[in-house]
DNA sequence: TTTTCATGTGAGATAATCTAACATATGTTT
DNA sequence: AAACATATGTTAGATTATCTCACATGAAAA
C-alpha cells in the first residue's frame, strides 16, 4: 500500500464542507456515523473531521439509499466488499509465500518495493471523490 | 485547461486544518491574506475557506520567508510568475490561430478535447499539495 | 393500526474563528 | 543611539459553526 492510503484517510473537512460535497443533511450524516456506516475523526473540541475516503462513501451510502436500501443492507454491502479486500490480500499473501523464493529472488523483490513506495497507487474501486481532485 | 482548475480552486478547508497542513499561525496566514498574497473564499459567516492553490501558495510563502523574501518580493516573485503564465497561454494561443486550420482539422480536434474533458491534467509548477492528494 | 425507519427541527452548550488592538523582537533609517 | 518598520505573538469580546439531545413527522413495514 502506498502513501496515498494515508492521505486519503487524512482528517480535513469540517461538516458544513461535506454537506455541500455530497448534498446531504447534517442530520443524515450523524444518522450514518450512529449506525457505524462511518467513523469521521474528532478535533480536540469534538467537531467532526471528514476524510477523502468519508466522503467517498457518504456519496456511496446516497446512491445505495437512493436504490431502496437501508442501513442494515448498506453496513452489510461495506462489511462484504471490506472482505473481498481482505482476502484479496490474504490471497497475494499466500501466492507469494508458496512460491518458496530463494535468497536472491526474495532480496532483488525487496528491493523492488523499496524503490516503489513512493509512488501513487490506488485501490481498485475508488468513489466519486475523484471528481474533486487530480 | 481542464477541470482540475475548479477542483484546486475550490474552497474546501478551514484555517485550523491550514494551520496543520503549512504549519503556519494563523496570524501568519491572515497577515499574509491582508497583504495580499492569498485571497482566500467566505463562508456566509465570513469564516475563511482555502482552496488547495490557497494551500500551495502558502507552502511557497514559507519557503521564501524561510530565504528571508519579504512580503513585498514575494508579491512581486507571485506577478511574475502569474504574467509567466499569461505569456504561455498567449503563446499557445497565437501559435495555435497561426496554424490556420482547415475546417475538418477544426472539427477532429474539437472532437478530441471533448472526448478528453473528463480526463485529469495537471498545471506545471505545483505546490507541495501534491503530497496530500494522489 | 401500531411500530419502525429515516429525517426534520429546535434548544442550549461549546468550539472555532473573526476583527481589532496592543506587545515585542529583529532589522533598518536617520 | 533613537526612531521606525516589519513580521509575529497575544488577548479580549463578538459571532458562527457545530455538538448532543429531545421531540416531531411522513412513509413503509408489521
Amino acid at each position: 500500500m502506498g502513501g496515498s492510503e494515508i492521505r486519503r484517510n487524512m482528517p480535513l473537512f469540517s461538516i458544513g464542507i461535506v454537506m455541500q460535497l455530497t448534498d446531504l443533511s447534517a442530520r443524515q450524516i450523524r444518522y450514518y456515523e450512529e449506525h457505524e456506516l462511518i467513523s469521521p475523526a474528532r478535533t480536540e473540541g469534538n467537531k467532526r473531521l471528514f476524510s477523502l475516503n468519508d466522503i467517498d462513501k457518504l456519496l456511496e451510502i446516497k446512491d445505495l439509499i437512493d436504490q431502496g436500501v437501508n442501513m442494515a443492507g448498506i453496513k452489510k454491502i461495506f462489511n462484504v466488499k471490506q472482505e473481498s479486500v481482505i482476502s484479496a490480500e490474504e490471497k497475494k499473501q499466500a501466492e507469494k509465500t508458496r512460491r518458496e523464493l530463494s535468497d536472491s529472488e526474495l532480496r532483488k523483490l525487496l528491493r523492488k518495493e523499496l524503490l516503489q513506495a513512493g509512488r501513487f497507487n490506488r485501490s481498485t474501486d475508488r468513489g466519486d471523490m475523484s471528481r474533486f481532485f487530480h
